[in-house]
RNA sequence: GGCCAGUUGGUGAAGUGGCUUAACACACUGCCCUUUCACGGCAGCAUUCAUGGAUUCGAAUUCCAUACUGGUCACCA
């Protein structure tokens, strides 16, 4: 009897060979350095930040040389798999904007992309493997296999199938039969040729060349439900997919030695694999992986509710993928990251560590150069989840919300206020007579009660106006001038023995009666768009207050 | 325990044998500008690249040990 007749006795329904296949899923038609890449979670849940780093990665890279970019689903494993996994992962990612060229619910002409779907693809293959006598039936139990670690654990030698342990690799076709017959469960394993004193050399585009021992497991390529684990799907499903660039996290670097004895198994053309670093996490004193249960910050929606916008985080993303992005983009803010050209070779060799404060300050970046529109739609859609009361106030007041985001902000160095959309309400609250209703008073030098009432009264009455920025504030100095302020800084500086206080201590007072707030923005932009009546308005109520 | 990788200021990091008296950015501190704040400008912030040896005229960069950190050793991905 031949492997042929073995394999034809395990797998008598597969009648598609592996050839067949070449022809299903023909080599893409592209230019030389395109790349094809794929992001390949598991339908655990929903998207998190170490997930949404891991397929930008492959994403850019894809577009960056207009290439594919594939979502592939490995649920392979039925026991963790979640309902609705598939389509949760698909909207978070679309909801970041990357563009998914094949993938489960949009197609594409190398599907399936759900791994249980391509059963039959797989069967296919590890049939052709065991008729080349490259794999095998084996029916050991979980308990033989749990003896046999035992025992090699009590002699101290290497823990897995191989060797001399490797009890049903000399199988005969009858005895193969008999098992079946018997109704017995089994799984394929590897016939692996690998030899563990023998190195293989390996070259990763990010860790570089990279020494391990081969493998000599006999690794099982497909369980017991017929389904393969990751190893063997990847490869065919790599290879299948014409897949140019697998990125994929470090983790499986320690396999790889396996996974290439399978590329060389069935002599497909390797593509090449860039081991990506997770994104890391201080924990008290130790830095770990980020995760998706102990980390708050991993989740998505963490940002969202912050009001971070995701350009920003994926300008953060990109200074992690190239740290010398961060150079680049300060020389040219008014380009996209697409416009820069990332490299694997200039990635971080140890995980990147998630640093929230950066994050922020590349927000603030990011949101001081918007314009007043894009802040207001912006500010809109995130307060329609987050802030209601905010939301409806700020379309009632849409024209006015729009005036106040533009404060010093279409100018050559805008302020920088916001580093998230859940920071703007705290710090234009005073604008809004629905949201005013101060119970402290910032007061500055100046806290004489009567002192105060004399400025504003005076204020109101002879120096009110705001017909422009100069008038307003050359009527402010005259005003200090008549009270006995300074009107000068400078003369104030050389002889502060002179006067009662400056034109600052003035304006202090101005700020303060109509803001509450003694820091705030241009107080003459906050003045015009406040407008006479309710500024008099909060003045008098001041008065009786105090 | 075996195997693999990593270790540069408070943080992210640049750096691939002489251009480094270690870039850039974040954070922090001080000064300047200034009606407050923010912005901006200037300055400060690692005599040192985990430790110890070796190679070299010369090492953060090469080699060897040690320590520490992380990863991995499944019919999980």
């Amino acid at each position: 009897m031949t492997n042929k007749d073995l394999a034809d006795l395990l797998f008598p329904n597969v009648t598609k060979t592996i050839e067949d296949y070449e022809k299903i899923y023909p080599e893409r038609q592209l230019k030389e350095g395109t790349i094809v890449s794929r992001f390949a979670p598991s339908p655990t849940g929903r998207v998190h930040m170490g997930n949404l780093f891991a397929s930008f990665v492959p994403e850019v890279f894809a577009r960056q040389t207009d290439g594919v970019f594939i979502l592939r689903i490995e649920d392979t494993d039925a026991k963790r798999a979640i309902e609705n996994g598939i389509e949760l992962i698909l909207d978070d990612l679309k909801n970041y904007n990357y563009k998914i060229d094949e993938n489960p619910i949009d197609g594409g002409n190398y599907g399936p992309y759900i791994q249980t779907e391509r059963k039959e693809i797989y069967d296919a293959f590890a049939k052709y493997l065991v008729s080349i006598g490259r794999a095998y039936p084996c029916f050991c139990s979980e308990e033989d296999l749990t003896n046999m670690r035992s025992e090699q654990e009590a002699k101290k030698e290497r823990i897995g199938y191989y060797g001399k342990y490797a009890k049903c690799r000399n199988l005969t076709y009858e005895e193969v039969k008999a098992h079946l017959d018997n109704g017995d469960k089994y799984v394929i394993r590897l016939r692996s040729q690998g030899d563990f004193n023998k190195k293989i050399i390996f070259k990763d585009l990010i860790k570089g060349t990279i020494e391990l021992p081969e493998n000599d497991l006999d690794q099982v390529i497909i369980k017991s439900d017929g389904i393969p684990p990751y190893a063997f799907a990847h490869v065919v499903d790599d290879h299948l997919m014409r897949v140019t660039h697998v990125t994929r996290d470090d983790s499986y670097i320690s396999s790889v030695p396996y996974h290439m004895e399978l590329w060389e198994a069935f002599n497909f053309k390797k593509p090449k694999f860039a081991h990506l670093l997770p994104l890391c996490i201080k924990d008290g004193e130790t830095v770990r992986k980020i995760s998706k249960r102990k980390d708050p910050e991993a989740a998505v929606s963490f940002y969202h509710e912050r009001g971070i916008p995701k350009e920003a985080i994926k300008l953060y993303f990109a200074t992690l993928l190239n740290s010398n992005f961060e150079e680049w983009y300060l020389q040219n803010q008014d380009k996209s990251y697409r416009d820069f050209t990332f490299t694997f070779n200039k990635m971080s060799k140890s995980g990147p560590l998630f640093d929230l404060d950066k994050l922020l300050n590349i927000s603030r970046n990011y949101i001081s150069r918007l314009t007043k529109d894009e802040v207001y739609d912006d500010l809109l859609t995130w307060s329609n989840t987050y802030d209601k009361d905010f939301y409806n106030l700020i379309i009632k007041y849409k024209e006015y919300t729009k005036n106040i985001l533009n404060i010093e902000r279409q100018q050559k160095k805008p302020r920088k206020d916001y580093s998230s959309y859940s920071d703007i309400k705290d710090q234009v609250f005073y604008m809004y007579d629905e949201l005013y209703n101060p119970d402290n008073y910032e007061w500055g030098q100046i806290t004489d009660k009567k002192e105060i009432n004399t400025i504003l009264n005076l204020y109101m009455e002879k120096y009110y106006d705001v017909s422009d920025k100069d008038t307003w504030f050359n009527n402010i100095k005259l005003l200090s001038e008549e009270l006995g302020y300074a009107g000068n800084m400078k003369d104030y500086k050389n002889n502060p023995e002179n006067y009662k206080g400056s034109v600052a201590d003035v304006s202090t007072v101005l700020r303060v009666a109509i803001t509450s707030k003694s820091m705030t923005p241009d107080l003459y932009e906050i003045m015009r768009l406040l407008g006479k009546d309710r500024i008099e308005e909060r003045i008098k109520k001041l008065e009786k207050e105090i």
